[in-house]
DNA sequence: CTGAAAGCGCTAACAT
DNA sequence: ATGTTAGCGCTTTCAG
């Protein structure tokens, strides 16, 4: 409630337009105009403990003007070195930290990277993350990480507060059941650049990152054969994602190419899960035609395939052998030592941040690009015992 | 430039003040005031592909005022239905998302949680971060994740960002070498509560989960007692992190309540690193009077004695024993299947995080509760080889 | 070199 | 029930 400097009544106020940003207000009964002047700061305010000091502080505090104060802090252009200095004092006197929100808000570029994993419990996501977040410090964004946990309808909520949170790019791995990609599009349509890792969405076009699945699955493949194993099965990941369908096909390339034959009961279909694939393993070793080596889609599955085999008496690698995917750290530490594809995990991370904040940088639509790196056969002892036997 | 709207002059116009919100010029020549009236809105700029709907284009869209859109979108009061709906179905038709930053600015109130972390390489700390944004999620809190690895100067630059993103509460872990607390004091200075979690900071008066270390470690060096072994050491963390003393004051006792002595060469210092647990492996390994057992300060070390171990053809458990601290899903894999103290990792994570969100909720200084979890010896094979034999 | 003003998108107190 | 206004903290023209 206004009242009148003069009558100090309330009754008789109206506004009576704005004058240099102040209301003016005119009382009917003293026919006056008048404004009310803002309170003095109060003190109080400043010294409160939970204050945060923002330019203005430092800007009343020196008796100058906050864009003055805002160029200083940003060593803008041509400013008097002395009010630099000045502000520069002030402002750690006064602890004062940029509030990026505001920042934000006028600059409509957040700094902030989001992320969207399925899971980082196994090493994988993990370490990629890692890579990414290393380069994307180095250039001054940040990451914001969100786990989808391979559920669909969570993987569109994560899009959604990325986007209400206006990160200026995003890193994607999709979950295994993601089959609508409307949640992705709309990344698109706001000119939010996205760049797919290791599970792509292939109805968007845009970068990707990828390690090449397919030479990997075949050059294990191609190793188990070589050692002298005559059965091999693969369990192999969901057929939505790429890379399932990709190491597939490294594996039976690699059977076609040594002339063996591809029999469909050899391969069993995970999920990348650790329970899908103790019953992929169980589903093999109990069959009448029980194969003599197994090559998983990824090392996760190969360590419940040889816990399985261990409890039920298989001897690994004489009498199966197993290859995984990955080298997750376990493979070393297993007993025998698991023979697996290595991919350049970090690697993975990296690239893609660094293709994804190219594309922010250059602003417009670019042109996707695919990145594939490669992968290397770390050859241990759950798959060589065959020949040797 | 402005141009007057008569004479379309530029040199005799000067400011007259402001009307409603707009600039007033005045024309020295014409004698005469006028107003430039904003452009009439782009339509372009609503087709643009890169635009964000706002509040405003849902208001111009339906003719009506943009504090009727907010208070349709937030189920305000008493708002009339048809609006509402007339509302809702035009937010979906721009694809609105609300622009958060905007929000949390008015607010001061960002809904969004820190956490640091000194790495998130083992299962340790993902497995508490799942926990917390478990928690945070069905609060409606976004987290943002910060590794500091063990770098104190990476932590001090994690809370500087932190700030600066104005979070509303913070969890953290502290690096094994953090021995200046300015960086945190700074969130209490600005009313931002902090939980610390397994990496306590004892110098602040703040919150804290922990497991209970101690008893942990007394029952462990209690069961390598129970089991025969004679000549127990111990690989501990670095003495500036409580845990490690805990753990170590808890292994102490345990000999002493069994009178067993105390033997300071049989207490090697490790900082929890790989690196470090191999080299105190082959310190206690090859001096003169070995042990013939290890209590290990955490899972990753004890996994590092065994390798050790199992390099030089130490059998374990019968010539070694050995028992970790965390129960890592490798502790299960690994040769012999390792005994270890569990804690219930993600339920620290969901406490640690339900704290902090209660003292976000009531905003005043808080009394800081110390949460301290139980654990829970699991007896695998690395310990259980010299009563038997 | 510095200041004044506008505006980013939103909420909320106040006024109808 | 709805509109008006101010302001969150900051950057950025525009005008001296």
């Amino acid at each position: 409630m206004v009242k009148c400097t003069k009558c100090n009544q309330v009754h008789a106020i109206t506004k009576s337009g704005i004058v240099r940003g102040m209301q003016r207000y005119y009382c009917k009964d003293c026919k006056i105009n008048f404004t009310l002047h803002p309170k003095a700061p109060q003190s109080s305010n400043i010294n409160d403990k939970k204050h945060m000091a923002t330019i203005v502080d430092i800007a009343r505090a020196l008796n100058i003007s906050k864009s003055t104060v805002s160029r200083a802090l940003h060593e803008h252009s041509d400013i008097n070195i002395q009010t630099r200095k000045a502000v520069l004092k002030m402002a750690r006197k006064l602890d004062y930290q940029p509030n990026l929100l505001a920042k934000s808000l006028v600059n409509s570029k957040s700094n902030t990277i989001g992320i969207i994993v399925p899971e980082f419990l196994t090493y994988f996501f993990p370490t990629i993350i890692m890579g990414a977040q290393e380069v994307a410090a180095k250039e001054g964004y940040n990451v914001v990480i969100c786990q989808s946990q391979e559920s669909y309808d969570t993987e569109v909520s994560n899009a959604h507060v990325l986007l209400s949170n206006r990160v200026d790019g995003v890193l994607i791995s999709m979950t295994r059941e993601t089959k609508k990609f409307e949640h992705f599009k709309s990344f698109d349509r706001h000119g939010i650049p996205v760049v797919f890792f290791n599970r792509i969405c292939e109805e968007l076009n845009t970068s990707r990152v990828l390690v090449n699945d397919y030479e990997g699955a075949y050059k294990a493949t191609e190793h188990l054969i070589q050692n002298g194993y005559k059965k091999i099965a693969h369990i192999s990941g969901p057929p939505s994602l790429r890379l399932s369908r990709n190491r597939l096909n490294g594996y039976k390339d690699a059977l076609i190419q040594y002339k063996f034959p591809i029999r469909n009961n050899l391969i069993v279909e995970g999920d990348l899960s650790k329970k899908a694939a103790w019953l992929a393993a169980q589903k093999l070793m109990t069959a009448k035609n029980r194969p003599d080596a197994i090559f998983c889609v990824n090392d996760p599955t190969a360590i419940q395939v040889m816990l399985y085999a261990k409890k039920h008496g298989i001897r690994i690698p004489y009498e199966l052998g197993v290859v995984g995917f990955s080298d997750d750290p376990m493979a070393a530490v297993i007993e025998p030592p698991l023979t697996t594809v290595e991919q350049p995990v970090a690697e993975m991370g990296r690239t893609a941040m660094r293709i994804l904040l190219k594309e922010i940088a250059v602003g417009a639509s670019v042109v996707p690009v695919n990145e594939l790196l490669s992968t290397k056969l770390i050859v241990r002892q759950s798959s060589t015992g065959k020949k040797s036997s």
